[in-house]
This record gives C-alpha cells, sequence and structure tokens, in this order.
RNA sequence: GGUUCGGUAGCUCAGUUGGAUAGAGCAACAGCCUUCUAAGCUGUGGGUCUUGGGUUCGAAUCCCAACCGAAUCACCA
C-alpha cells in the first residue's frame, strides 16, 4: 500500500478513536516534512483543532503517540506546532528501494484503455522549421510519451499545411528566378530552398510596392495591384482547379521539403504514426457547415457567405464559409476533427498549437458543441507561449527567426568544443565522439526548453542556452554518465551488485523519497501535460545524487553488504533517470 | 474595447490538492581536484512573490478589483 494512504487511513483511525469523530480523509493531509524538520512525513492537525478541542501541540501530541503505538512503519514522532512530524522506519525505506530497483516498469501507470490523439508540429511547407516549432515538436512527442507513461494509448499525428497562397509564393519565384536551381544541385537542404525563394518573392513584391508608392500610389492599393501577387493568386486558382504544370510544381517542391523536415524531425528524434495533408483535408468541412445551416446553426448573408453568431458566448461572428463559397481554416479543421473523431474514436484530442490560436480552438470546441458533437469537450489544446529572443519576437520577415537546424548545429559544435576542452573522451573512438556532442548539443536544448512551463512565452538567449552547468540537460547526463562509470568498475572488479538489507544513511532515505515520487510526478504531469515537471523531477534527482556523491564513499566502503547496497541505490538512480529523461527524448550517455 | 494567458532574486526559471523560515541555476564573492569523473560540491550576499482588498487557524497558491505585459478578435493559415 501507498505510504500516505496508510498514514490517512491511520489518521482517520486515530481521530475516531481519540475524539469519536468519523473525518473525511480530505480534512488531515500528508505531506512530506520540510527539510529544515525531522522526519519523513507531516500531519497538519489545525484543520481538527475544532473536533479535538485542544491545543495544536496537544492534539499533534496525543494523535502522534495513537500512531507511533498502531502503526509498525513509524519509528518516531516529533511535533511543532500544529504539525506532526512522522519518521518512517528504515525497513520501509529499504523495502521500498528493492521494490523500485526490482521492477523494470517502475513508474508506468496501469493501462487505462484511454486512447489519446496528439496533433503536432503542423507546418508550413513554404519555408524550414525555426526555433517556435522546435518548442511545438518537442512538446508533442513529450507529452505522447507522458500520456503513454500514464498507461494511454496514444495516436501522434501531424497536419502539414500544404496549401495556400503562401506555398505559391515560393514556388513562384522558383519559377522565375532560380534557373532549375535544385537541392542536388546546390547542395542546399530541401525547405531551405524552398524558404529561400519564399524570402526572394517577399523582397521582391517589397520592391514592387515600394516603387508604386514613389510614384504616387497609397500602400494599400499598392499591396492589391502589385502584378507578383496578382501572378501568385491566379497560381493559386490553377492549383485548385487541378492545373497540371502547376500541380507538378508544386509536387516536386513539396517533396523537396518533405525530405528537409524528415531530417530535422529525425535529428530531433520526433515521428508520428500518421500524416494528413492540408489538401486533402480541406473540403471536409464544408458539408458540416451546411448541415448547419439547414439545421438553423449558421446563417447565411445576402452574398452567400455563412457565419456562426457567437456574440452570446462572448465572442464576435464567425465566417465558416466565402461568399464564393470556398472554405476557410476553421471549415477545414472542423471537418478534420470529426473525420478523425469518426474514424479513431478516442477519448481525447491534444492539439499541440501556440497561444496565437487560443481564440481559434475557443471558436472550434464551440461550434462542434453547437453542430451538437458531445466529443467537442474532449478536445484539448495545448498552448504554448513563443519563444523570444535577447532582442524581441521573432519575425521571419525581418530575418530574426533562429533556423531550427542552424540552431541544433550549433549546440552540437558547443558541446564538441566544450567536451574537448575538458579532455575527457580518451579511448573514444572518432564515432563514438560524435554520437555523444549529438547527444549532449540535443539534449541541452531540449532540456532548456521543456523544463519551462509551455504556457509561458519563454526567452531564448543564444549565449545562456550554450551554458551546460547547473539545471541543464548535460548535467543530467554527466550524473548518469558517472554512475554507470562506477557500476562498471565494480563489475569488472567483481563486485556482487545486489540489494542486501543493510543500514540506511539519511541521503539514502532522501533519494528514495524522490525515487518513490516518480510515478507521482508522472500522473501529475500527465495530468497537467506538462513535460516540465518531469524535467524538474529529474534534476532534482540528479542534484541529490551529485550530494551523495559527494557524501559517501561507494567502491572504497569496507562493508561489503552497504557497498552492495550503495550500488543498486545508483543503478536504481540511473535507471529512474533514463526513464524520466526518455519521456523528455533525451538520451543518457554510458559514459563521458 | 472583448476574450484568453502571464507577472516570484540583477537575469532565466521551479514552487505539489492552500501549510512551517518562498527554492534552484546563471551572474558576484570565498573555499574544495593525490580519492568512485570538478559538466561537480560547500558557503556568503541577493525577495514588499506587481499593488490593494477579501476568504481562514494559515495565502506566492483560492476569490474580487486595479496596474503592467503577451496573444487574439480577417472572405490569412
Amino acid at each position: 500500500m501507498n505510504l500516505e494512504t496508510l498514514i490517512s487511513e491511520n489518521l482517520s483511525k486515530a481521530v475516531k478513536t481519540l475524539y469519536g469523530v468519523d473525518i473525511s480523509s480530505e480534512l488531515l493531509q500528508v505531506q512530506s516534512t520540510r527539510k529544515e524538520f525531522e522526519g519523513d512525513l507531516t500531519a497538519v492537525v489545525f484543520p481538527i483543532l475544532k473536533i479535538s478541542k485542544r491545543s495544536p501541540e496537544q492534539t499533534a501530541e496525543d494523535i502522534g503517540k495513537y500512531l507511533f503505538d498502531n502503526v509498525k512503519e513509524i519509528s518516531s514522532f516529533n511535533v511543532v506546532k500544529g504539525f506532526l512530524n512522522l519518521t518512517i522506519s528504515d525497513d520501509y525505506w529499504l523495502g521500498r528501494l528493492s521494490a523500485i530497483s526490482s521492477s523494470d516498469d517502475w513508474g508506468l501507470l496501469p493501462v487505462s484503455g484511454k486512447k489519446v490523439m496528439v496533433e503536432y508540429s503542423s507546418p508550413n511547407t513554404n519555408k524550414p522549421l525555426h526555433l517556435g516549432h522546435i518548442r511545438n515538436n518537442l512538446l508533442g512527442w513529450s507529452v505522447s510519451k507522458l500520456l503513454e507513461f500514464n498507461g494511454h494509448e496514444v495516436i501522434k499525428v501531424n497536419l502539414v499545411n500544404d496549401r495556400g497562397i503562401h506555398i505559391c509564393k515560393s514556388m513562384l519565384a522558383w519559377k522565375n528566378e532560380s534557373n532549375g536551381e535544385t537541392p542536388e544541385a546546390s547542395g542546399l537542404k530541401g525547405d531551405h530552398l524552398v524558404g529561400k525563394y519564399y524570402v526572394i518573392f517577399n523582397e521582391l513584391l517589397k520592391k514592387e510596392i515600394d516603387s508604386l508608392v514613389k510614384s504616387g500610389m497609397d500602400r494599400d492599393e499598392a499591396e492589391k495591384s502589385s502584378k507578383l501577387m496578382k501572378e501568385a493568386q491566379e497560381m493559386l486558382v490553377k492549383w485548385e482547379s487541378g492545373d497540371k504544370e502547376v500541380v507538378a510544381l508544386w509536387q516536386l517542391m513539396n517533396g523537396w521539403v518533405y525530405e528537409g523536415f524528415e531530417q530535422t524531425y529525425k535529428r530531433l528524434g520526433v515521428s508520428f504514426d500518421k500524416t494528413y495533408y492540408e489538401s486533402n483535408t480541406y473540403l471536409l468541412g464544408k458539408e458540416l457547415v451546411l448541415n448547419g445551416l439547414k439545421k438553423g446553426v449558421f446563417a447565411a448573408k445576402d452574398n452567400g457567405s455563412v457565419w456562426c453568431d457567437l456574440t452570446n458566448d462572448g465572442l464576435d461572428e464567425k465566417l465558416l464559409l466565402r461568399s464564393d463559397g470556398t472554405s476557410v481554416y476553421m471549415t477545414q479543421d472542423l471537418g478534420t476533427a470529426h473525420q478523425r473523431f469518426t474514424e479513431f474514436g478516442f477519448d481525447e484530442h491534444i492539439y499541440v498549437v501556440g497561444n496565437e490560436q487560443n481564440y481559434h480552438f475557443q471558436v472550434l470546441k464551440l461550434i462542434l458543441k453547437k453542430l451538437g458533437f458531445d466529443w467537442s469537450e474532449s478536445i484539448y489544446h495545448l498552448s504554448y507561449g513563443m519563444v523570444e529572443l535577447p532582442e524581441g519576437k521573432m519575425k521571419s520577415r525581418e530575418g530574426t527567426v533562429v533556423d531550427a537546424d542552424d540552431l541544433i548545429e550549433n549546440m552540437v559544435s558547443t558541446a564538441r568544443e566544450t567536451s574537448l576542452e575538458l579532455g575527457k573522451l580518451e579511448n573514444m573512438t572518432e564515432q563514438e565522439q560524435q554520437k555523444l556532442f549529438e547527444m549532449l548539443g540535443l539534449g541541452a536544448l531540449k532540456y532548456f526548453i521543456l523544463k519551462v512551463d509551455p504556457r509561458k512565452t519563454m526567452l531564448f538567449d543564444p549565449k545562456e542556452s550554450i551554458d551546460f552547468n547547473g539545471n541543464t540537460g548535460p548535467f543530467i547526463q554527466y550524473t548518469h554518465a558517472r554512475i554507470k562509470s562506477i557500476l562498471r568498475k565494480a563489475t569488472e572488479s567483481g563486485i556482487d551488485i545486489k540489494f542486501t538489507n543493510a543500514h540506511i544513511v539519511p541521503v539514502e532515505i532522501e533519494i528514495i523519497k524522490i525515487l518513490n515520487n516518480f510515478p507521482v510526478k508522472i500522473a501529475e504531469a500527465g495530468e497537467a501535460h506538462s513535460p516540465a515537471i518531469v524535467a524538474n523531477y529529474c534534476y532534482d534527482l540528479a542534484k541529490e545524487f551529485n550530494r551523495y556523491y559527494h557524501e559517501v564513499t561507494i567502491l572504497k566502503e569496507s562493508n561489503e553488504h552497504v557497498k552492495s547496497q550503495r550500488l543498486i541505490l545508483i543503478d536504481t538512480i540511473a535507471k529512474v533517470l533514463s526513464k524520466g529523461m526518455s519521456i523528455l527524448g533525451i538520451e543518457l550517455p554510458e559514459r563521458m
């Protein structure tokens, strides 16, 4: 039985016996004792003073005595004001250690039978991924892992935004300006090549508009009468009508982009069970909207456009079909949601999408509800904040974006420099070294991003992010490598690594408590959909190990039982660390 | 203006269902490598938890208001 449950059940019994009153278990909460005080768990007795009709001290004392006499796991207790501090016996903690170390699936919660779909990444195919996408990808992947640890079945999906005017812009610029440049010929990664022509388009467009403005036209008008813009729009119309040449170009260039994305995804270590393309789904919602119109949920205006009136819900009117009958973003999202729910029948659908779309999802859920789909309640928008640079926001038009591939490369080469400086790579082949640098660079990046609460706007300072000291991924990776090194040496010298039930020191109890907490953290983080909880948990554990490392000897411990038990303890730390970090998609090295 | 979300050390961030003296890292300063890896450890300094009310034994945490900041409110996606 869980220790907290055991204690709180006995607390209820104590109150019943001492004061003759039945209380609900929530009234007397049990929490872990603060470090400054002696004890492991603390019960707060303030809430039952009305029942006991005694002073806080006296009440705590009475209950403490009852627990001490009746619960064998409690080895002593002390009272500070209304706080009853209970010390748990070493035997209990040793039992926990034995249970954790012998269990392969420690931290995994039982199969829930719940099926969850997670949509994340959702890139545009006109430019390469940037830092914002990295936050999205890492969150999506990690949340999926977290849900799996919580016993749910997870389907990871990507929705590629592969159609629209922005795609036509890069197509047009490539057609006019490239002389047929290809990724193979130029050595440029496909997504970067396409992105390059998107930038070129915008530059040309700006030039054209500027000169129109110079010749006396006002800016709005200039934008409307731009030749380039018109050409792009014509291209979109051609695309929608299935023009062979345009579609072929579209396929060619999107193909390049997908190859580029695939490389970035692979390096980031993320993947999907299914990929949806907006070019296939953008028409799906139309029927839903027309049905809704028939049922009177929506209303048509004179020009034929269809709207949903949300003013009674405190929102505005929302357009669902244009006057020319074409669908908008919302329309297609209604359609894909409906399609997915009917196809997979899952219990929850999480969309990992930036907080600039909060309004969109509010409206999406509301409209689905109005259409009579009660599953709209099970849509959850995991909304994350922007990533800002010290200079302010990233703006693709001003060239202040941090490119994903560049950033990753940067992190890896910094890992290389730092490692070489510290000179820890003796006996490593070139290949092993390269693998390690990759692991460390990505570990630093992933941890840096995932340790922050997703809701918050986060600051990315390139100078600080490459720090590998303190609360960072490499610190945890380092801790793991250190433990592995000790275990290797133990094995080499023929020491038994086994559980021995030997005596236990306070630092060890601290660590076992943290280990014991792992499943709780997983459940908590799953509830909140926040990998940050897991990241900070891993840091606590690693930090506690480092303290331990400096306080006790392991290999040179003279008592064989104690030595074996310390080895088991650190082996368990390494295992739990590697589970926690696997949720963040961070690999741990055997040596570094 | 409406909606949603944030505001904790100089900086970046933690802070369990309300609990004891609010914690880490970075930066600053002072120590610790002949020992199992110093990407580490120990110590010092640094706080009106934006402000003001309320709820109660008890508030960074819950409620209300104000202030500051972000996102959004398109026949873009």
